[in-house]
RNA sequence: UCCCCUGUAGCUCAAUUGGUAGAGCAGGUCGCUGUUAACGACAAGGUUCCAGGUUCGAGACCUGGCGGGGGAG
């Protein structure tokens, strides 16, 4: 069974499960490492076995530009090739039609159906990284090397076929943050569309491989070693479809709808965390919640911040990826974790979990641990002084230091989580 | 003792033929939510070594100090 509910809260719709995948077992709710290009940046695949991160996110669109998926395939897959030997999931290149239009200016042109090939930033003239997106799908052009690469719902798929992630998403449109209602119901129906699509590749991608794992295996049959490896070729990846709606209620209503009664593995939600304010994107979870399957996992694209990530589990998010954690870390941002003898009145993430900038002047001399109430293999042998130093001085441990740190506590809060909702605080 | 070079922001350096000083780094503050991110934004910071002089006007030119570097004896 890919997924399943071992603990379901009396108070809110949080819930503990686990989820399966042939990479191994995600206990939920979890955090979703980043790992945009085949790496959790900074980190060895070694550590984060240390940190028990459980799953990391890999990119479609950046994996495609560099260093293409032909040889990720070749490479016998992601985590052959990566050595990230836990389960993955990967985005399906959607959330770059946002973030690399960059310029709300772009998405107009794009809307006006005036395709300006080049737009300007501080007057001068760049080549647009977003192209076109069309109801058949969108044109980017390579961050690696410029080139025009297209994607459409199929190819997102084939694509993410090749990589091999244990989890897929669907293509979609992530709507940027300020799209008028007519546009944002436009493009989410657009993403129903390309989910269809989606869903249709997935399948008649399977049926192709059975097809040829058939033949294969008459020759096989015979062999001394042969084991039935149907159901892993079968069943080794699984699809997740993508609500989208922006920050309209009936366009969210709709598109939850929409998702959770296709024939998809999970869902997650997307188009969140993309400018929005925090009140803005807990109301748009909020408004789908109340629609989310009770059988089948459910993901939050892009979030969260350590004082998102509880309220929103309690509206029944299992799975979060998101670039905070790292990112903040090699900006020299570390959580660090509040005493844990205060008393804590009301239980939530805020309460738990502290930042500090290791960049400050004022660490130069302190020799304190990193953080006095974090067990991990940093809190244990370094200082802030020391971590200062490495930040001040660029020295690349640095970020590998921070990277560890955070993703541990990250881990931590997760497995309070878990607890709370187990022991019914949640 | 003499000769040459030099002195501008905490540091390293800019500043057209003299038109009342700019940048990088450091220091400071802030930001980062499906990573174009070991990133980005902002603010602050100077009686241009001192004292005279030339000039409408000097960081630039002149004189004399003082400090630094080099060379010759």
């Amino acid at each position: 069974m890919f997924f399943q509910i071992l603990h379901q809260s009396k108070k809110s719709r949080a819930r503990v499960g686990e989820i399966n995948t042939f990479n191994g077992i995600i206990k939920t709710p979890s955090f979703v490492a980043v790992g945009t290009k085949g790496t959790v940046k900074s980190i060895l695949p070694l550590l984060l076995k240390e940190i028990k991160t459980q799953c990391a996110f890999v990119n479609t669109y950046h994996l495609v530009t560099h260093p293409g998926v032909e040889i990720i395939e070749k490479a016998g897959g992601i985590h052959k090739y990566t050595g990230l030997d836990i389960p993955l999931m990967s985005d399906s290149g959607g959330f770059q039609i946002f973030s690399l239009a960059r310029k709300k200016s772009q998405i107009s042109n794009l809307k006006s159906q005036n395709y300006n090939l080049k737009f300007k930033i501080n007057n001068e003239e760049k080549e647009p990284f977003l192209i076109r997106i069309s109801d058949n799908g969108v044109r980017f052009r390579s961050v690696f090397d410029g080139s025009i690469i297209e994607f459409t719902p199929e190819k997102s798929i084939e694509y993410q076929k090749k990589i091999g992630a244990d989890i897929i998403m669907a293509f979609d449109e992530c709507i940027y943050y300020g799209a008028d209602y007519q546009y944002t119901k436009k493009a989410t129906e657009r993403t129903h569309r390309w989910l269809l699509r989606s869903i249709d590749k997935f399948k008649s991608l399977r049926v192709n491989e059975l097809k040829s794992l058939k033949a294969r295996n008459k020759n096989l049959k015979n062999s001394k070693n042969f084991k039935n490896p149907l159901n892993k070729i079968i069943k080794n990846q699984y699809l997740y479809g993508i609500i989208q709606g922006g920050v309209y209620e009936d366009l969210r209503k709709q598109s939850v709808e929409f998702v959770v009664s296709s024939n998809v593995d999970g869902v997650a939600i997307g188009g969140v965390s993309v400018g929005e304010s925090k009140k803005e994107m807990r109301e748009q979870v909020r408004w789908v919640s109340g629609f989310l399957p009770k059988d089948k996992p459910v993901h939050l694209l892009g979030v969260g911040q350590i004082d998102d990530i509880l309220d929103l589990v309690k509206y029944g998010i299992d799975t979060f990826d998101c670039v905070e954690p790292t990112r903040l870390a090699r900006m020299g941002t570390i959580y660090q974790i509040k005493n844990q003898k205060s008393k804590i009145k009301s239980y939530n993430s805020k309460s738990k979990i502290n930042q500090i900038d290791i960049l400050k002047g004022k660490y130069r001399f302190d020799l304190s641990k990193v953080d006095e109430n974090c067990d991990c293999y940093i809190c244990q042998n370094f200082n802030k002084s020391y971590l200062h130093h490495l930040f001040k001085t660029r020295e690349l441990l640095a970020y590998t230091l921070a990277t560890y740190h955070n993703l541990w506590v990250m881990e931590k809060l997760f497995e309070w989580i878990r607890e709370g909702i187990e022991t019914g605080r949640i």
